[in-house]
DNA sequence: TGCATATTTCATTTTTTTTTGAAACATTTG
DNA sequence: CAAATGTTTCAAAAAAAAATGAAATATGCA
C-alpha cells in the first residue's frame, strides 16, 4: 500500500503526482531507448516536474527503489549531465534538480556513448582492409565496395551526429 | 572444438575468415546500440561479407547458434528489412543476403522502433496538460514550460528523425 | 497425397542486467 | 575528535532478456 508522501515534502504531495506519473512514464520509455535502467528513467522523471531539489533519500522514498539503485542512477544521471545538485541552506545532503536542456543530455550521450564505438569501428574497418587481401580474387570487388560502404557509414556517422544536437533548440 | 565450416561452403572456407570475425564483432556492436541482441548483430555480420546467400542451417553451423536463434534473428532483420531471401535453384531452403544500404535499414528502423514511441509520448503529454490543472498556482509557471519543452522535443524528435536517414547516402 | 525436409514457436534453461541491502567510506557538526 | 548522518560500493538476490531445443507447423517434392 504504497503512500508516496513523507515527512519532507507536505507541500507537494499528491496534486503534482499524476503529472509526476506522466512524467516517470514518459522518461522510462525514453530513457530505455537510450539504454538506461528503469530506475534511471524514473529518476529524472521524478525530478523532472520537481519545482524543489530532492534529496537522494526523498527520491528513493518517493520512487520506492533502494538508496543503492538511487545512488547508482543519480551517478548515471550526472555523467549525462542530466542532473545537477543544488546547495541547500542548512541541509547537508545533496538535492538534485533536473537539468531540463535536452541538447546538453544528447550531446553527452553521443559524445560518451556514441562516438567512442565509432572510433574503435574505424580500427576494425583498418583490419578489414587487412584480411582482404588474402581474399580470392573473384571475390575481392564485391568485398571492397563492402568495406567502403562501412567507411563511408561511421565517416557520416561521426559527421552527423555531433551536428545533431545543435538542432534541438531546447 | 569448432572448425567453423561444413559440407555446403567448401568453396569460401578459411581466407574470408578474418574478415567475417572483424565484420561480425562490428555489427554486434552496432545492433547492440540500436538495441538488438547479440545472434542479430552476428547474422548480420557473416551475411554482410558473404558473397553467396546462406541458408538458415548454414548461418547457425557457422555461427555456433541454435537453429531457434538463427530463425528469430533472421525473423527481426527481415523486419527490418536488413536482409532479403534469394532462391537457390535446385535448394528448396530460403537463402539470406544482407541488404547493404544502411539507409533502409535505419530508415526502417525509425519509422518502427523509435516514431511509435513519439506518438504515444504526445498522449503521455496531452495527459500532462490536464494534470497541471490541478497544480497549485505557484508552480503552474514551473510546470508550463516544463511541458512545452516536452512538447518541442517531441516536436523536433519526429521533424528530424525520418529526414536523418535521407542524408545517409548509402 | 504422403513423406521428407525446412521453419517457426514457445516452454524451459542459461545468461545478462538490474536491484537490493548492508558494509565500507566520507563528511559534517557538536 | 567522535558521533551522527549521508553516500558509495559491491556481493548476492531478483528480474529481465536471450538462447536453446524439441514439438508443432509449414512447405515442397515424389
Amino acid at each position: 500500500m504504497p503512500s508516496f508522501s513523507n515527512i519532507h515534502d507536505k507541500e507537494t504531495v499528491s496534486l503534482n503526482r499524476d503529472l509526476e506519473l506522466e512524467s516517470i512514464d514518459f522518461f522510462v520509455r525514453m530513457m530505455s531507448i537510450l539504454g538506461f535502467p528503469r530506475s534511471v528513467g524514473e529518476i529524472y522523471g521524478l525530478l523532472y516536474f520537481s519545482p524543489t531539489p530532492l534529496s537522494m533519500e526523498q527520491i528513493a522514498t518517493r520512487l520506492e527503489i533502494s538508496i543503492g539503485s538511487a545512488s547508482q542512477g543519480l551517478k548515471s544521471l550526472r555523467s549525462l549531465k542530466a542532473v545537477r545538485t543544488n546547495y541547500v541552506p542548512g541541509d547537508r545532503r545533496d538535492h538534485y534538480l533536473a537539468e531540463s536542456e535536452f541538447r546538453r543530455l544528447f550531446s553527452t550521450f553521443i559524445k560518451d556513448e556514441i562516438l567512442p564505438h565509432l572510433e574503435s569501428a574505424k580500427n576494425r574497418i583498418a583490419k578489414m582492409e587487412k584480411a582482404a587481401n588474402e581474399v580470392d580474387p573473384e571475390q575481392i570487388e564485391f568485398i571492397n565496395i563492402r568495406i567502403e560502404k562501412l567507411k563511408k557509414l561511421t565517416k557520416t556517422s561521426s559527421r552527423l551526429l555531433p551536428i545533431l544536437t545543435g538542432l534541438l533548440k531546447i
